[in-house]
DNA sequence: TTGAAAGCGATACCAG
DNA sequence: CTGGTATCGCTTTCAA
């Protein structure tokens, strides 16, 4: 492996200029700076990624950590997590997996022995433990997800309180006094933080503009489409003439699938949108309206306060949420009730 | 952070007598190693990653590259990716994710820069591009898939040919002489390396055993039900009295639902076997033979190689092959025809 | 604009 | 069985 002394040697410099070239922390001579660079590219040079750390301030790695749970949508998660290794690439860092059966051993040890400069918490749980860690310990965490507790911490997140609102706006402009939503799993309520944001949103805003409101959690995990199917039927027969959809991709399609075999058009007979939906809505029999949770954004949004984490004082702690944007595809009509 | 130095001043020892202690390369008499331990725990010590890099020679961090195509079944590639970090941990090492745009661009960084130790590659493609650069680093790689050309690499996997050829005895067997086969996506026949494997294997076999073959891919990537049930159709009009099935989960769901629509009972019926499916088969309607790919075995086993190879010389280059396990579920029955 | 040299915190050799 | 210390490759202060 080429070493930096060979570099400096080649290009006819000391050691400390061709750490400067590379790093810029000093100007180096239009001249010098290019035989540098020349030699590094000819050599194939890299600095050694122990000795930059050993010798630097930064370590030029983030963890991730990202508990799995039965419940947990695999192409959602897998679009987090690429995410967030394309934003921190892009920054010059690479990212770390943590997954740990016990999600804070993993965090402890890399807080421990400087491995990372900053951790990335995903999949972040209403009463998660990694927040009484993460205030333990001195290296900084960005939490991806908003834990009921979250005083002091750096939180980002799609803004679901103001998604959940949107939708019902929208919906109650057109003439709409009767929806329904269609919700997560129900163990997704206990165990996951945004549903119930979602949930209690929606509600919130249906008593405001004076909607009736019915809900419906999605079921089991791997509930079966009748199963899905019945809760549709369930509030289309309570009167609904739209439904929200906060819901996984295949219940999308239940639902679709649903109105149709009950031939009801959208948005003819029944409105429809989706809110903070995060997985590919293009393979679906038709578009729906969405307000969806673009994973791009958080994750970029939490490695740039990552990095901002390692040199500003004090650090951005606090929530960052992201404003909800709607999309309209044209499935939400004016109601005929 | 604790250093090495505080440990030893608490434990009353020199630093080294604390490295040995901890690494146990050196014999530490019971009662020192005792101390050692004990202020270890109390200070809460952990070696510095970028110190313990740089003078030892081990990183303790192994990569993991994985392109992300758009036929990549997310549950199957986390299961992989989760089943690597965990055998990677029972050995102490952690996993780098390597995700960028360009593959080699991430194989060539951490080569260059000596942060990992060892390269695991999955989602392998018959010609891919991994391979060549894995032959010109010194960092070691194994494969996780094993592509067309791959002398002198040491590749890990279940052994697809030995699955099909099961398969297709275990039907023969019963007396069944006309198979169907629902294979992948059309795609993954060209993309991915596992799928020709088993697709010539099973034909091969049913050539031996002077069996009637008739086979389908899954068609696009998303295809429909319809589209898929359709093919089940052509397979069981075409007179085949039994299926093999080497496809994703939704796919299983599209031929249980379609035989129960077609009023066909399994085994009475049709007999069914599933090869290869790395999913939770419980959540489908009904439990069907498999010959399953066990994610962990195969990441284990990779782990294990990627361990060897930093000890071994020469390292244990080559095509190492999980024999397939068939598991019976009584979905198999004698041939009626 | 450039160089020399002092660490960074472990590991492992050489002594005792 | 235990200590001292050179060493790993880079970053960064101090000097020029």
């Amino acid at each position: 492996m080429v070493k930096i002394n060979e570099v400096a040697e080649a290009a006819g410099v000391s050691i400390s200029t061709v750490s400067y070239a590379l790093s810029g922390k000093r100007p180096v001579s239009e001249a010098t700076r290019h035989r540098i660079e020349t030699a590094v590219r000819e050599l194939g040079y890299s600095p050694n990624a122990g000795a930059r750390m050993l010798a630097g301030d930064r370590t030029h790695i983030f963890a991730l950590t990202e508990p799995f749970r039965r419940d947990t949508h695999a192409p959602t998660h897998m679009a987090f997590v690429l995410a967030t290794a394309i934003a921190a690439r892009q920054n010059g860092y690479d990212v770390l997996l943590l997954t740990d059966e016990d999600a804070q051993a993993g965090m402890q040890r890399v807080a421990a022995n400087g491995l990372v400069d900053a951790i990335l918490v995903l999949d972040v749980a209403p009463d998660d433990g990694r927040v009484a860690l993460a205030r333990q310990i001195s290296t900084p965490a960005v939490f991806i997800g908003i834990p009921d507790d979250h005083d002091g911490l750096i939180c980002v997140d799609l803004d679901f309180e103001a998604a959940g609102a949107l939708a019902v706006d929208r919906l109650a402009d057109r003439g709409h006094r009767n929806i329904g939503l269609i919700g997560q799993p129900d163990i997704a309520y206990a165990k996951s933080n945004f549903p119930p944001r979602v949930l209690r949103a929606v509600e919130a805003r249906a008593a405001e503009r004076a909607v009736r409101l019915g809900f419906r959690s999605a079921g089991e995990v791997d509930a079966s489409a009748a199963a899905v199917a019945a809760r549709v039927d369930a509030l289309l027969d309570g009167g609904a003439t739209a439904l929200v959809l906060h819901a996984t991709d295949s219940v999308h399609a239940v639902v679709l699938d649903r109105l149709r075999t009950r031939g009801l058009s959208v948005p003819g007979d029944v409105s429809l949108v989706s809110v903070a939906a995060s997985f590919d809505m293009s393979t679906l029999a038709q578009s729906i309206d969405v307000i969806p949770l673009v994973p791009d954004s958080s994750c970029a949004l939490a490695v740039d306060l990552a990095m901002r984490a390692l040199t500003t004082e004090p650090p951005a702690s606090g929530l960052h949420l992201i404003p909800p944007t709607y999309i309209d595809l044209g499935t939400v009509g004016a109601s005929r009730a």
